[in-house]
DNA sequence: ACATAATTCAATATATATATTACATTGCGA
DNA sequence: TCGCAATGTAATATATATATTGAATTATGT
């Protein structure tokens, strides 16, 4: 499984959109990161984790040689 | 505080130069992480963590409205 | 099946992370 | 003090995250 994100997002009861303007982006960005489609800056992270009531470890953390893509 | 990759980074016994070149990017990127003049990506966070042996919270965690700068 | 909301996807534009080169500064051992 | 290694910093260049617009697709409820 890619991310964590889309999990969390429903658990808090936020669409995309909504998650988006809570943290100041727009929606394709929310979904190209669901999609792991690419690679954040920290602070979108802990932007995102904030508004989904999630750690950094809990969202973004992959073992070290885990998804070689 | 800024953040605890130079502590981290310190611990494992590494310069600025190795864990740059450890980690595929060059040393005043880590400079500027260091000094928290911006913000890494994900992914180079993720390797910064490998490197140094730490999960993102521990390197990278802030609470919500700890340093307004 | 239809209507609507939610999501995916593409193209182009902009902002910014990162590279590169080079020089300045700091700290430490001889 | 001298010399060197580690670090800080600045200018410009490049790669890529993100914005924007809009269309296509997928889900959900009726």
């Amino acid at each position: 499984m890619e991310n964590k994100i889309k999990i969390a997002r429903v658990q808090v009861d936020l669409t995309q959109q909504q998650l988006a303007e809570k943290v100041g982006i727009t929606r394709q960005t929310i979904s190209l990161i669901e999609k792991g489609k690419y690679n954040p800056s920290l602070k979108l992270c802990l932007e995102i984790c904030y508004a989904v009531n999630k750690t950094l470890d809990e969202l973004f953390w992959k073992e070290k040689g885990s998804d070689e893509k």
